[in-house]
RNA sequence: GAGGGCAUAGCUCAGUCGGUAGAGCAGCUGCCUUUUAAGCAGCGGGUCGUGGGUUCGAGUCCCGCUGCCCUCACCA
């Protein structure tokens, strides 16, 4: 059970229960008495003062001067040094501190908040407890944990042993935060629509299947939000949004998790020009909140992100980077023969859009809405003339990478149905897929005109973070089990099929 | 899915031409009442990811497996 654990710290946990002393109490300091975060603590210091002080966190470093000890402790807000001298808090305590105490520990102290001699700002202990004993050491403190795959498997230890980590995701959370007051601001209302989907609908991803016992019901996990919102355009949400998350089963890769974080929004009445002009002032508040600026460098690139945006038609990219006219289906399928692209069982439009991928999203670093997108290849937008050609879709690229995918929304609930019968044939013409009923019979009933958005959330933080992997902005990456591990499958344990 | 790379102490890393395992930090013992990568003296700590093979001898060479990383493929 814990022999796994080290027997120096399971010794001294043994020690401070001989002596009395519970290794794990229920609260500190006692209710009633105020707690100083270290942080405010730090920044409050006034030149020559000598105030009491109240901190705790983990202890982090440790110093031991033979009749008096330094240590860190460590807080959410900060790290402040605490100096223990024997004579001040007597030698029971002080034996008790040096023979029980670890790195990692939580531990609770009472002092004088002053200076040392060398200037350090410190709590001079006149009580110090045991708040939590760990039975873990922490890693190399000068080098921290470097492993790539231990810090996300051990994500704990990580925001611990990196501060940068704690920032990282600290800044997640604003971001987050900020999407959310910006969008409340202009009148949007959150919502929270199914996780569990009878068709996953809305994108054409792989999803995760699962079974509901009492139903026997199959279902999937959502790859999409955006059904689900549409249906409460229809029933008379006029501005809505969602942030949560989708599931994918498909490839894992630096962009890629499988559960990923997707804001979508939808507002009626507009269209995909007012949303563009929504999210472009929206990436502008992001990138100021975030980071104080819009001039960002994501991947060794400098990344203006200040409005307005370039934007530019699809069809004048293909023809820039490409060299075909959109129209010409015969020069596309040449093209994309010329560069090795099998376009035998490809759409005319598909196949322009791998030469789209292939030519021009590289080139699309500085922050650039891509509009007016082949018809064929959009099956939830609104013609740009009815029955032609090019659908109200913009994708905003920034650094090469799609961030977000907006439409003026396809509410002719006939011509939907069309499009949507159509492509599970086209799918799988053996077994077409069912196509979702629910959502039609809400078009039936009447879809307002509405401009809508999906974008990326982990992408998003990914690009205002600097980061080259989604899994520096995801917490717990999906990964493996490892042998031996805790999240290596057990023996005997009961498996739920997913 | 394909190709390449990596895996040595709790952590960060050395390990030569194949010759029997090293350092720093962390830990333990002792000394030290203003240190801060504290210091000094001493001690313990390893299934070298895993299973085979070659060899008198394998951390080192070869093959399989596992995990991670990178590139590509997949990905409305």
């Amino acid at each position: 059970m814990a022999a796994h654990l080290p027997e120096e710290r399971l010794r001294k946990l043994e020690a401070l229960r001989a002596a009395g002393v519970d290794p794990y109490p229920k609260r500190f300091p006692a209710r009633g008495e105020t707690r100083n975060w270290i942080g405010p603590l730090r920044d409050g210091y006034v030149e020559g003062a000598e105030v009491p002080a109240v901190v705790c966190g983990r202890v982090t470093a440790y110093r031991d001067h033979g009749k008096s000890i330094f240590f860190d402790v460590k807080d959410e807000t900060g790290k402040v040094q605490v100096y223990v001298q024997q004579d001040k808090v007597g030698e029971a305590v002080f034996t008790r501190i040096r023979n029980t105490f670890d790195l990692n520990d939580h531990v609770g102290v009472r002092g004088t908040f002053a200076k040392t001699r060398r200037g350090e700002l410190t709590v001079f202990a006149t009580g110090v407890e045991m708040l939590a004993k760990s039975m873990t050491p922490p890693p190399d403190k000068w080098h921290g944990l470097q492993d790539k795959e231990l810090r996300s498997r051990r994500r704990h230890v990580d925001l611990n042993a990196n501060d940068e980590v704690m920032a990282q995701f600290r800044m997640r959370s604003r971001i987050v935060a900020e999407m959310r007051k910006f969008l409340d601001q202009r009148g949007f209302v959150e919502v929270e629509t199914p996780v569990l989907h009878h068709i996953a609908g809305g994108a054409a991803a792989r999803p995760f299947l699962t079974h509901h016992n009492a139903l026997d019901l199959d279902l999937s996990l959502r790859i999409a939000l955006e059904l689900h919102l549409k249906r409460l355009l229809v029933g008379g949400m006029e501005k809505v949004f969602e942030i949560g998350r989708v599931f994918r089963n498909e490839g894992i890769d630096t962009r890629h998790n499988p559960e990923f974080t997707m804001i979508e929004l939808y507002w009626a009445y507009a269209d995909y020009e007012d949303v563009m002009d929504l999210w472009e002032q929206l990436l502008v508040h992001l990138a100021m909140t975030a980071r104080g600026t819009t001039k960002l460098t994501w991947g060794g690139t400098a990344i203006d992100l200040s409005a307005p945006f370039r934007r530019v038609r699809y069809e004048d990219l293909l023809k820039q980077h490409a060299g075909v006219d959109l129209d010409d289906e015969p020069a596309v399928r040449a093209k994309c023969a010329a560069v090795g692209i099998d376009t035998k069982d490809k759409s005319h439009h598909k196949a322009a859009n791998d030469l789209f991928e292939m030519f021009c999203e590289r080139t699309l670093i500085q922050p650039t809405f891509v509009i007016d997108y082949p018809r064929g290849i959009t099956t939830l937008a609104k013609w740009k003339d009815f029955g032609g050609d090019r659908a109200e879709r913009f994708e905003l690229f920034v650094n090469g990478l799609e961030i977000a995918n907006a439409f003026s929304e396809m509410n002719d609930p006939i011509a939907q149905r069309q499009i949507l019968e159509k492509q599970v044939l086209e799918k799988d013409p053996e077994n077409p897929a069912a196509v979702d009923e629910d959502f039609l019979e809400a078009l039936e009933y009447g879809m307002p005109p509405a401009g809508g958005v999906g974008m990326g959330v982990d992408r998003l933080v990914m690009m205002l973070s600097d980061s080259d992997s989604i899994r520096d902005v995801v917490l717990f990456p999906l990964l493996r089990p490892h042998a031996g591990g805790a999240d290596a499958p057990q023996d005997g344990a009961p498996v739920e099929k997913v």
